[in-house]
RNA sequence: GCGCCCGUAGCUCAACGGAUAGAGCAGCGGACUUCUAAUCCGCAGGUUGCAGGUUCGAGUCCUGCCGGGCGUGCCA
């Protein structure tokens, strides 16, 4: 991969929040380290949480590598660096153990006293970065014309939280919906809305019938192309047939490891191929036993084709289909809105395709003038050395396509923004694409932007297969949302039911607690789990009251609350009263530890794009506050002063845990 | 064929090249006259797909193999 310009890299520094306990020791680390090496930072990078509570809360782990560079033992590397240190106001112990680690327990007065700043402080604690970037964020992107479906979530509910954190240290970010309204898709429905279209039922629910005759038009041309398709399948499946059987006879009773192998490959690609005609084959059928169906499909045998026409019509300027699509897009975009409204997600900019069309010829020009790009074959793409396949950016009909839009848009965003680094939350497939992209905006001269493909995985059903309802359609994710909220009503209900003094909620709140409830759980899903990785959909995992959940979190926040309302505590008073925090039992002490790391989760979670690295911190945290909550009596608490203290730990955890849901875009509820 | 990604406990998943690989579910055993038991505490469960290599140190990096997913010239 030698052609691929490497994406700039940054490093915590730039992140890092100047109170956080980890810089503030990376500090004091640096000057000890200064002296010993000309790459202090590398040493710096192995300042971090312990893994393990047994070698204390920090370690620095530098002493191994940088003892072999010095040609010195390790311990004895890390046993000057320590000699050096000034440490005794922050750590009650510095220990050089092992091969050559360094294990920090903090004073238990330096916790307190970042708890104790952090009472008073509206950000938690969490200073805001030194150098704010400036970042564009790429998500959701909905195409106006289909459905949007449960693969939209991750998108949407990733770039959101990526956005919530940025912004939270104070980066300036500007997030910007690339929705898809002026490809293919649309010539389908103008194509749709000109031959099949029920003129009542779309003044009634124009979203509807427009959707309804996307779905119509996409069987049918799947019906022609698939006629096509069947019979070359078919006549492959009879070959690799034959090929397997003339293999198993040549093989003979005792075959070879690599003919063993070839076997089992010939045999897995006819079983893919019978798959693959059964599938479509029951597609057909589908079609053809329908009689109003055949008809349809008989009538309209060049329908790709006039699709495309539309399609180019639209894109030429056509008046009428101009004219519809200026009709339908409103009706669309508030049916996304909607969504979006029930999600809680919001955007800067709403930039679609049509947005760049003016500027897309100029592009193709640009590049060809440039010699970035070339003719071949009547179309025009961008030949990368060492890639198979082009980047096209102009097809033989003269169309562009979304690389010439994706193009065009970056050259957009770097002329009006000027972005530190645009982000791109897109699922993984398109991996190749955005290689092409980057290296090509490369070509083009923008060296100095930070260009981040967020890839993610697909979500799958149980079968391990992308998520599909039994009849093989895409699941809407309106459909999602009511079902999450709908489960979760019942489990709102079957709580409140069982509370030892009665129920406490009216059918109003609970409906309300059931909204939020539900929607928290099918964000925290997405967001708890590695983004890189498939994840398997859910809703009786994502609606769980253990583990790491939404629903554990919220309960964990609303137990918290209760707390106060219990004791009839006035928590701006509390907050004011200038009353100590301490930690007298580990209990007390980890929980405070881990409410002092918020900041430190949030440089984490931005440091790979991962908000699952924000998630993994909040259910610690939530467990820390639920052993202390069995351990520590906070309004009997044995004097005044520990019922002080332990009620702005409570305090402190509740609003981390709000914050922290916050930033990845989730409510809390105040009573569950 | 080529390219990218993945393979960790029975299941679903964590783990910023660092110490004895962690959670949750499921299983087993405990804890509600006590601030929400939607909870907590404990036990058990592993040759991190296989084989090499680099490194003081590898689930993590490199090579090969096995298994899976995705992509692969005019959809987005």
């Amino acid at each position: 991969m030698g052609w691929a310009l490497p994406n700039l890299v940054f490093s915590l520094q730039t992140l890092s929040d100047p109170m956080s306990i980890l810089s503030e020791l990376k500090q004091r680390f640096a000057a000890a380290l200064a002296p010993l090496t000309d790459k202090p930072d590398d040493g710096l990078d192995m300042v971090r949480q312990s893994q393990d509570p047994r070698f204390g809360d920090y370690q620095a782990n530098f002493a191994m590598s940088l003892g072999k560079q010095l040609g010195r033992p390790p311990r004895e590397v890390a046993t000057e660096v320590l000699g050096q240190l000034e440490l005794g106001d922050l750590c009650e112990s510095a220990e050089v153990a092992g091969p050559g680690f360094i294990n920090l327990r903090l004073h238990d007065a330096w916790i307190t006293s970042q708890l104790q700043a952090a009472v008073t402080d509206e950000r938690l604690g969490v200073a805001e970065v030194e150098r704010p970037r400036t970042y564009v964020i790429d998500y959701s992107a909905p195409n106006v014309a289909k459905p949007m479906h449960v693969g939209h979530i991750r998108s949407t509910v990733i770039g959101d939280a990526l956005g919530r954190m940025l912004r939270f240290l104070g980066h300036r970010v500007i997030s910007d919906n690339h929705i898809g309204d002026w490809g293919t898709q649309f010539g389908m429905i103008l194509y749709g809305f000109h031959h099949f279209r029920d003129d009542e039922a779309y003044r009634g629910a124009p979203v509807v019938e427009l959707a309804r005759l996307y779905r119509l038009v996409r069987q049918l041309i799947d019906y022609h192309q698939g006629k096509v398709k069947l019979p070359k399948l078919q006549e492959r499946l009879a070959q690799q047939t034959a090929n397997l059987e003339d293999q198993r006879k040549a093989a003979g009773p005792s075959p070879d490891k690599a003919t063993k192998k070839a076997l089992r490959r010939a045999e897995a690609e006819v079983g893919r191929l019978g798959d693959e005609i059964d599938a479509l084959a029951a597609k057909l059928k589908a079609v053809d036993d329908d009689p109003a169906l055949a008809r349809l499909a008989a009538e309209h045998a060049d329908i790709d084709r006039a699709v495309l026409v539309e399609t180019a019509k639209l894109h030429a300027g056509d008046e009428g289909n101009l004219r519809l699509w200026k009709e339908f897009l409103p009706c669309c975009l508030d049916e996304i809105q909607r969504l979006y409204d029930r999600l809680g997600v919001t955007f800067d900019h709403a930039l679609g395709e049509s947005f760049y069309n003016e500027w897309l010829p100029g592009v193709v020009e640009k590049l060809l003038a440039r010699g970035i790009a070339q003719e071949s074959n009547g179309a025009i793409g961008v030949f990368l050395p060492g890639q198979d396949v082009p980047m096209l950016i102009r097809k033989q009909d003269g169309a562009f396509l979304y690389a010439t839009t994706d193009l065009a848009t970056v050259e957009y965003r770097m002329k009006h923004w000027k972005p530190d680094a645009i982000l791109y939350v897109v699922d993984h497939r398109q991996s190749m694409h955005f290689e092409h992209l980057f290296a090509t905006v490369r070509l083009l001269g923008y060296r100095d932007v930070e260009l981040e493909h967020i890839s993610f995985g697909t979500v799958l059903g149980n079968d391990n297969r992308p998520f599909k309802t039994r009849s093989g359609d895409t699941v809407g994710l309106e459909g999602l949302l009511d079902e999450a909220i709908s489960r979760a009503g019942q489990i709102v209900e079957t709580n409140d039911d069982a509370k030892p003094n009665g129920p406490e909620l009216s059918a109003d709140q609970r409906q309300r607690i059931a909204e939020r409830v539900g929607i928290a759980a099918l964000k925290y899903a997405d967001l708890s789990q590695n983004r890189t990785s498939d994840y398997v959909f859910s809703y009786d995992k994502m609606l769980a009251m253990n583990g790491n959940t939404a629903t554990y979190m919220q309960y964990a926040y609303a137990r918290v609350r209760s707390i106060f309302a219990r004791g009839g505590v006035d928590v701006d008073a509390l907050r004011r009263s200038g009353a100590k925090v301490v930690l007298n039992t580990p209990a007390e002490r980890a929980l405070g530890l881990a409410i002092v790391r918020f900041g430190e989760a949030i440089d984490l979670a931005l440091l790979d794009y991962r908000p699952n690295q924000l998630t993994s911190y909040l259910f610690e945290l939530a467990g820390c506050y639920s052993t202390f909550f069995e351990q520590c009596p906070v309004l009997k608490a044995e004097t005044g002063a520990l019922r002080q203290s332990r009620l702005l730990l409570c305090d402190l955890t509740a609003r981390v845990i709000r914050k922290g849901l916050d930033l990845l875009g989730i409510d809390v509820v105040e009573k569950m």
